[in-house]
DNA sequence: AATGAATGTCATGCT
DNA sequence: CAAGCATGACATTCA
């Protein structure tokens, strides 16, 4: 018997099935290894060139960004005019592009077009148009501004932002923020951010709590701040991080945060950078989920108010601020419906007009930096989730009304607190503080609770007071030890919120019956007006079959003959007809006799 | 200064 | 019975 090689064997029948499947119509290649090797290698060699091509936008990009400077007036982005002489760029990666011998103008038009190329490549977000306004509401704005702020004046830390925005901005701008995540995964920007941010971590940093801090904020903060860094001074760099929180923080948390830098020193890391923005990171994820799943219990009645958690969620349950991301769980998703307390201040889609406040205060805002400034140990779950304590010696820093501005400026603030507190209490309210009416009488509207709660030294807000669900209303007053008065203006505080509530209900019900009424009324004459029509239609109709009748009546009684052939009248003869059908012909002479007696009876 | 709209607050009844 | 809701009536603020 022979034998045959296997492989021999094997390529004979590998032979014979492709002979087969040419039949079928498929071609040698799709089993030709070889073949298929050069497709994988071209197809390896094609992505490597996407790679490169990405790569070059994103430096252009870097570079635009690094160009551009944030009109605050405006909130374009325009050309950053030529940087003072100490200004050198920090970071290495950009050198080669900048000193690429290009002018300035040649450079700002190339960066501006591929600025324009980016956007319509690199983020599949959306049209041109629209991407200015999404990077209008980045935070991005606030950093830099921050940077822009001369060094003498304290520069507000993200701690003193708005982070009642940030969420909210999350909202709006999924998109982008998707696209920031996808443009962060690039391996290249990642080392970019990388030196970067190694080279920020190597400064001398004294107020490394904001550093963690300011880990919390959007992506796109953080990685548009990088990309201004370039030209940024490193003082000016580091105070983006250097904010007023070391003057308030409390020296146990600020020892405990200082204690984290070598952690963040070795977390920042390329693979870890998208990982820090967002809360996967596992420092801040076990954190997380620590904190989340100790205060589930207590906050998951209110969680169904909000959105889904979205990242912004979780990092703000981080322990940095995790009273500040409870609060806005729990205080902002009521407002999105109740209006009660609605923060949306006009300026809120500015972050450069609200970073120093521009008069637009909002109780959550004031809250957290009150949460900020404030960092309480555990009394309770609520106390430590919700709670304002107006302590009475910082009092221009938690009041209600005016705290946004922070430490910076305190003194003002309080001036200005104060002269509410007499306006209020002399019962006007003359505007020399206010630029918006509007928002005025809502902040004195607001704070007058507040007012009253800050004056009994209630330890809660008042939007926590009027949204906790009863039970833990209930669970929160019991664990306070809050006096008789104390107590009666909580509730009072919690009935009025709650009717303001049910009459906006009421008013929005009642003018919603009122639409409807309207609407039925219109609705109700349309049908009168068509039956109408109808009534006199049916009566026209009518009509013309009464005239017909009648002539077909004359037509009858023409046709009739007596015996002597002569026509009867119709005024002294009638037809008429039977119940079983027979036609009769009668006289009308009774009739006229009728007709003449009623006529002599009446006469 | 008068006026109407918008909104907050209170009283009351109902669930 | 307390809590909350609905709603009419009145008060306040503002344009």
């Amino acid at each position: 018997m022979e034998v045959i090689h296997p492989s021999h064997q094997n390529m004979d029948q590998i032979d014979i099935l492709w002979h087969q499947d040419i039949d079928l119509g498929a071609r040698r290649e799709v089993f030709d290894y070889n073949h298929r090797q050069k497709e994988h290698e071209l197809r390896r060699q094609r992505e490597l060139e996407e790679e490169k091509r990405r790569h070059s936008l994103l430096e252009q990009q870097k570079l635009l960004l690094a160009q551009l400077q944030l009109d605050e007036e405006t909130g374009e982005y325009i050309p950053r005019p030529p940087p003072a002489a100490p200004l050198q760029p920090p970071a290495a990666p950009l050198e080669v592009t900048q000193n690429d011998g290009f002018s300035v103008e040649d450079r700002d038009a190339m960066v501006l077009d591929a600025y324009l190329q980016i956007l319509a490549e690199t983020f599949s977000v959306g049209s041109t148009e629209s991407s200015p306004v999404c990077f209008d509401n980045l935070p991005v704005s606030t950093a830099v501004s921050s940077i822009m702020t001369p060094p003498e004046q304290p520069v507000l830390s993200p701690a003193t932002f708005p982070p009642s925005q940030l969420p909210q901005l999350q909202r709006t701008t999924p998109d982008l923020e998707q696209a920031w995540m996808e443009l962060l995964s690039l391996p290249e920007l990642q080392q970019c951010l990388n030196m970067q941010m190694e080279e920020m971590t190597t400064y001398p940093v004294s107020n490394s709590p904001e550093v963690q801090n300011y880990s919390f904020y959007p992506v796109s903060d953080l990685t548009d701040a990088k990309r201004n860094s370039p030209k940024v001074d490193a003082t000016e760099f580091i105070n983006m991080f250097d904010g007023p929180v070391p003057s308030v923080a409390l020296p146990n948390e600020f020892d405990q945060m200082k204690a984290e830098v070598p952690q963040l020193n070795v977390t920042f890391n390329a693979e870890s950078l998208c990982d820090m923005f967002y809360p996967n990171t596992p420092l801040e994820e076990t954190s997380c989920q620590q904190d989340f799943e100790g205060n589930k219990s207590t906050i998951m009645p209110e969680i169904p108010n909000k959105a889904p958690f979205t990242p912004m969620d979780m990092c703000s349950l981080s322990p940095g601020d995790e009273s500040d991301g409870d609060k806005q769980n729990l205080e902002e998703a009521p407002d999105l419906d109740s209006g009660i307390s609605s923060n949306a201040s006009p300026n809120a889609s500015s972050p450069a007009k609200s970073v120093y406040g521009s008069g637009s205060f909002s109780n959550s805002d004031s809250e957290m930096t009150d949460m900020d400034h404030n960092p309480r140990s555990a009394e309770s779950d609520y106390s430590e989730m919700f709670s304002i304590n107006f302590e009475p010696d910082d009092f221009d820093l938690t009041a209600p009304a005016y705290a946004l501005t922070g430490p910076s400026q305190p003194n003002e603030e309080s001036h200005k607190q104060l002269r509410l507190d007499l306006a209020e209490d002399s019962g006007h309210h003359d505007a020399p503080f206010t630029k918006d009416k509007q928002k005025k009488r809502f902040d004195v509207r607001l704070s007058r609770d507040e007012q009253k709660a800050k004056a009994l030294n209630i330890p809660f807000t008042v939007d926590t007071i009027i949204n906790l669900p009863v039970d833990d209303f209930s669970e929160l007053m019991s664990k306070q030890q809050l006096n008789e008065a104390q107590l009666n203006l909580v509730r009072d505080i919690r009935r009025r919120g709650k009717n303001k509530v049910a009459a906006q209900n009421c008013r929005k019900r009642k003018m919603e019956n009122i639409c409807g009424l309207e609407t039925e009324l219109d609705s109700l004459k349309e049908e009168k007006e068509r039956l109408q029509n109808e009534k006199s239609q049916n009566m026209k109709t009518m009509k013309e079959m009464k005239q017909q009748l009648n002539s077909l009546y004359l037509e009858v009684f023409t046709m009739l003959k007596d015996e002597k052939g002569n026509s009867y009248s119709p005024s002294e003869y009638s037809l008429q007809q039977s119940t079983d059908g027979t036609v009769f012909l009668l006289p009308r002479i009774k009739k006229t006799f009728r007709s003449v007696d009623n006529h002599s009876s009446t006469s």
